[in-house]
DNA sequence: TTGAAAGCGCTAACAT
DNA sequence: ATGTTAGCGCTTTCAA
């Protein structure tokens, strides 16, 4: 219920109401450990009695701290957000800083314009940032890291990248579980619809089916790439089959491709898993019901997202935290091998 | 370039180098329209050589509005972050934000704890807030329209509602387009996945389907509900299959749900369109490449999340703006009729 | 352990 | 058109 008074109550009310000064209300706000349990009780009734709420902008201007974090999406990345795994990224950091006094600012950050991007984070807006899913070019942001706390989800591209603080999905080994359960199924011409080569994990996926097919001897020129989007997917998959090799096997870098390779392999007359069995990546809610289920690799894009708020919350309290986080991933069988 | 005096330069700074008063420069920067040319470029010309940038928290302050706008999406919904729906009204709404003064802080409302997001919104943290999907039961926001301006994605549900302003599809018109199309393609025993019944949008695509069927003189007795999820839609169609009623059209109230009645369409060996013409709901990615190729209804989520943005901060800035908005939708034809 | 007092950087009357 | 003067609500030395 709001108070009588206009306007919320201040801090100034809690400290009238339960006879102590400012000071001590400040301090039992921020928990702080030196104040009587006594005190601790009186000015607890008194801000549950007001129904008081600290101002903001008050405590951030007199501590100099924003208790702002900003969750960095590239615009272009911002266009596949159609794509289910960034936005279970960003729902999983949401989720997580629910549950902390940090408040999340999502960012679209415009690639034609990265200075004002640069500017607002530098700015003394926020007190550190999240930034998911960054190409090779955007040096811009992991050169950020240096003066402004900042955790990266996926492996930051670029060699100048030493000291980058990030959360990672074990791409490599997922590629390869996912390419190993093609192997076991006794396929030997194992193609890949790769994703685009300027995101880490593109590449990471690309390298862990080389590696795979180099441990079972066999071919590994097989190969097209794609956006990662369905559409880009059929694309792939028919300039795959057009090549006149036998294929009977694909690797799909994601899901959403492995729904278009689907339909370029059903539209060339041939059968899943009968002429070609089909892996996939990223384990989205339209696999189980494709026809036939898709096999794919799951990996938990919500809890990578709350894994890196979790990491920049605990370096902004000056905690100890890992620069470098690998999740796991899963092979999820269903009929599609 | 970040200043050599510690810390980031200050509006006071300025003034000095300008040679005005501090006054004048808040006046340039918040663009008053009293003050000389020659004085607004020589502040300009300190703004630029200091790289200063106003501190949000001490404007913030002083002048009681916060320029931050919520984004407020319940739990519920955020399980359904997946859905390309949603996660694109929130990439609409960042995208028109980025062109404001206006920062997003997107927060996924707890259900279990609908207090804690009511203090935030009304602790003067934010200016406004956006509230996309909440079902009938959300009355704690839909209330809260009375003491902060709230603009709504979809139609706010409850008959206590009078002067919500919301922005909308007209779920009702792309219904009836949908389940038109199936009528002309002859079709008449057209059955339908309907989505939650708590949510608008699930029960005014009900409506439409009603309707568009009375016109058409048709039986509208085949209808079966579920949560949106492929899963569901699979579920669904299978108790429609199971009722041993013929049944040669579907119309599912999204396309999650209709990529899995296509599954249990097939499984019961029947084909699309052949034996039963398939009409989808929201065009998402994975229609095109479905087979065959979902006839669907295109509604441009980023526009209504932009939309709502635009409207928030026009209400925001006292310029008039519409209490309703409704968006428009267009029928996809492909050939699943 | 608690209180007093001095700001944090900015805006907004009010004066001039 | 510009400057002066108070704060905005909180944190944080410094004393007590």
């Amino acid at each position: 219920m709001m108070q009588s008074g206009q306007g919320a109550p201040t801090l100034e009310m809690v400290a009238a109401r339960a006879g102590v000064s400012r000071a001590t209300v400040s301090r039992v706000v921020n928990g702080s450990p030196k104040v009587t349990a006594e005190v601790v009780a009186a000015v607890q009734d008194a801000i549950a009695a007001l129904d008081y709420v600290p101002n903001r902008a008050a405590r951030s201007l007199a501590s100099r701290r924003t208790q702002v974090i900003a969750l960095v999406v590239p615009e272009s990345t911002a266009r596949v957000f159609s794509d289910p795994f960034f936005a279970s990224v960003v729902q999983g950091v949401a989720l997580e800083l629910a549950q902390t006094d940090y408040t999340l600012n999502l960012l679209i950050a415009s690639e034609t314009n990265p200075e004002k991007t640069r500017r607002y984070l530098l700015g003394g807006n926020v007190d550190g940032a999240l930034v998911v899913s960054h190409h090779s070019g955007d040096h811009s942001y992991t050169q950020l890291g240096q003066e402004l706390p900042i955790v990266f989800g996926g492996r930051p591209m670029g060699a100048d990248v030493v000291d980058s603080t990030y959360v990672d999905v074990d791409n490599v080994a997922g590629a390869r579980t996912a390419t190993r359960c093609l192997v076991d199924a006794g396929r030997t011409h194992i193609a890949t619809i790769a994703g685009r080569q300027d995101m880490p994990g593109g590449v990471d996926r690309l390298v862990g089916w080389r590696a795979e097919l180099a441990a079972a001897g066999l071919r590994d020129d097989l190969v097209e790439v794609g956006d990662f989007s369905p559409g880009d997917g059929a694309e792939a998959m028919r300039r795959l089959l057009a090549r006149g090799v036998p294929i009977d096997g694909l690797f799909a870098a994601n899901d959403q491709m492995a729904a278009g390779a689907y339909t370029a392999i059903r539209d060339a007359g041939l059968t899943i898993p009968g002429d070609i069995a089909v892996v996939g990546y990223d384990d989205d809610l339209y696999g189980e019901t494709a026809a036939p289920p898709l096999t794919t690799i799951a990996q938990s894009p919500v809890e990578l997202g709350a894994e890196m708020a979790r990491i920049l919350v605990r370096r902004l309290s000056d905690d100890p935290f890992d620069r470098v986080t690998i999740m796991p991933t899963r092979l999820v069988s269903r009929s599609s091998v």
